[in-house]
DNA sequence: TTTTAGCACTCCGCTACCTTGAGTGCTAAA
DNA sequence: TTTAGCACTCAAGGTAGCGGAGTGCTAAAA
């Protein structure tokens, strides 16, 4: 079932074609393109070939070809480069990256929006906490005598606080001891296990210290709750209409819900942090929406267990070779300001050599 | 240049229909709709008569008439009667809130979704702080020898925290002063009294602390930022496609990357809190994407200055009626969450049997 | 055996044309 | 002032014809 080097040559011709123009490709303008030294009747015969062994279709007879979903597949694994970002590419993204630094919380959320500006196409991130997340510590701070914020921070770092307001007055000493309390009674254990050891103290506590124990409490279930749930964030939907297979509203309709539907399911994520990103092409997708267009993602480490995920989605037409390139630089960056504590990074995190490429 | 009794309720029925099917209304339909016991021709003569006035508009010679802006500022202001929510509505209002209940921060971006859901228009949300911002405290928790955690509060009572890890240890005590010198010196502070302070605390301070110090200003400053930025999240873009007016992509788009520009300009937010809808018809609007469209928003107070706003977006053709109580109903279930400190409503705000009052 | 040129064929996309029907404005009568 | 009648207009939808790009096939050339 191996390709001759001819018929590789020509599909990575039809593709790149294609990814370029979106219009079928012909036998003649493959013979322009890649510089075979062989006539447009050669090319027409190996190109049926291709066909008949599923890596190019037809859209009718008397159309050029465009690859199929195994043909991009054997293009991504196989055929393509590796894109290089142009100098001129890796700055802009760090001025973006630079610009746009704040808490890192916020930058996560940025991500998207920053990708799909970068890539034109529809983005979006998402963080992962480990499964069994715990809170590792509450803090409690009193600002007035009937209100008071608790600020409490999981074992993968992350910070979130909460405004509380009572309708009767608080001493100082009496949050201590309710901070003890939250911190003998409630670190350490997962999202499950609150529940039983509220119930438990519920029966110890005095009904007041009861009463602020589960408001806290509650507290940090929702923070576990959130990290885990893993919100989507997705940016720059609109951009899906620049593209020409959605210029039809019965294409970009579905597609579009889908990506506004805040949670569009736990993503098979099975890019390494790191690692190379994860190409899922048309009908490898699970998502019923997602049959006919790719999804490219990176995934990066975010330090303590959390692991992020920014990627894109668009037609199976994608530049896959640049798009990795960029999402990897993205994801590359927003590992090294976690790492970094929240410093942008002031130089190409990837030291990476530029060639001449056209955008 | 008052308009007989007939006209209006021709002007209303036009309106009406038109809001419901989106196609331009004939004479007949007229005569059918709204039970005028007069036949299609006097309608017609008077509808001619409407058309000059301008209030309704005719696509083309042989086609029925639609409203105009102008139309549907006159049927806004004079002859729009007001929309009861259903019970069910109310308790579908209720159910959400109550169940997206989270930190208020988080129910404010949430609400733009809740809106966007159920108007099923594009919807946005966004909070103004006062112009005079400040930091009213800062506080810092050691959490290991050489990390801390710094939350910050401002006078309209947004906390924000971020966690800061060094290159070198620190005690509890140094942390303490540290915090005794923010407290002084940067409290009170507007966003653009930061800098000279700062400067001039750089040549009192060691330099050690004064880098610490600047850390967290930082911060603080970005917070402020942020919050008199206010940016402008928006739920739901791709609700646009499921309306008639929208189905062209030329349509569609410039209005789509208008609201994906995640800062769509300060809005002249006319309307009063807890008072009644903001509507702007067509033209009236400023921003040239939004000329063929009409927003709606409310107001709604969140105490201690902050002011929330959100809105919907859609054609000139919407059931402003609806959309406006829904949106009040919407806006005063958040300023209830935030006037109890977070708790959800129980109850319909307002009462069951609430009338919107639309002026 | 592989490559090439030639040629008939297919089918999309475009334009031009026609038909249909809804809705109008105008006129003259009630 | 209202109504009925009628000619007129114009968008929408359907059909026919064509031009062109690209194909598969065949037979000759390398």
């Amino acid at each position: 079932m191996d390709l001759s080097e001819r018929k590789k040559k020509i599909l990575r011709a039809v593709i790149e074609s294609y990814v370029q123009n979106a219009e079928p490709v012909g036998s003649k303008a493959v013979a322009d393109w890649a510089r075979l030294d062989v006539s447009s009747a050669t090319i027409r015969n190996d190109m049926a070939d291709l066909e008949e062994k599923g890596y190019l279709e037809q859209p009718h007879t008397s159309a050029g070809r465009i690859p199929s979903p195994k043909g991009y597949r054997l293009y991504v694994n196989e055929l393509m480069e590796d894109y290089k970002l142009s100098m001129q590419e890796t700055e802009r993204i760090n001025q973006t990256l630079r610009s746009k630094m704040k808490a890192l919380d916020r930058v996560i959320d940025e991500a998207g929006q920053i990708v799909a500006k970068l890539t034109r196409y529809p983005a979006f991130a998402l963080t992962a906490a480990p499964e069994r997340i715990t809170i590792r510590r509450f803090d409690l701070l009193l600002i007035e005598q009937n209100a008071f914020i608790a600020v409490v921070m999981t074992d993968t770092n992350v910070v979130r606080n909460k405004l509380f307001r009572l309708d009767r007055d608080l001493s100082e000493s009496q949050l201590q001891m309710l901070g003890t309390l939250l911190n003998t009674g409630f670190t350490g254990l997962t999202l499950g296990e609150f529940g039983p050891e509220l119930a438990r103290v519920a029966q110890h506590a005095a009904q007041e210290a009861y009463e602020l124990i589960q408001l806290v409490v509650t507290f940090g279930a929702e923070v576990l709750e959130e990290l885990v749930k893993r919100p989507i964030h997705t940016a720059g939907i609109a951009n899906l209409l620049g593209h020409p297979e959605y210029q039809s509203l019965e294409k970009a309709q579905p597609l579009m819900s889908f990506l506004s539907d805040e949670d569009f399911g736990p993503f098979p994520a099975r890019a390494e942090p790191g690692g190379p990103t994860d190409i899922v092409i048309g009908p490898e997708n699970v998502a019923e929406a997602l049959k006919d267009s790719s999804v490219v993602m990176a995934s990066y480490d975010l330090g303590d267990g959390m692991r992020g995920l920014i990627g894109v989605v668009g037609p199976t037409r994608m530049d896959y070779a640049k798009i990795s390139a960029r999402l990897t630089y993205v994801a590359k960056g927003l590992a090294w300001i976690a790492g970094q504590g929240g410093l942008p990074p002031m130089a190409p995190p990837g030291g990476k050599d530029t060639k001449e490429e056209i955008s």
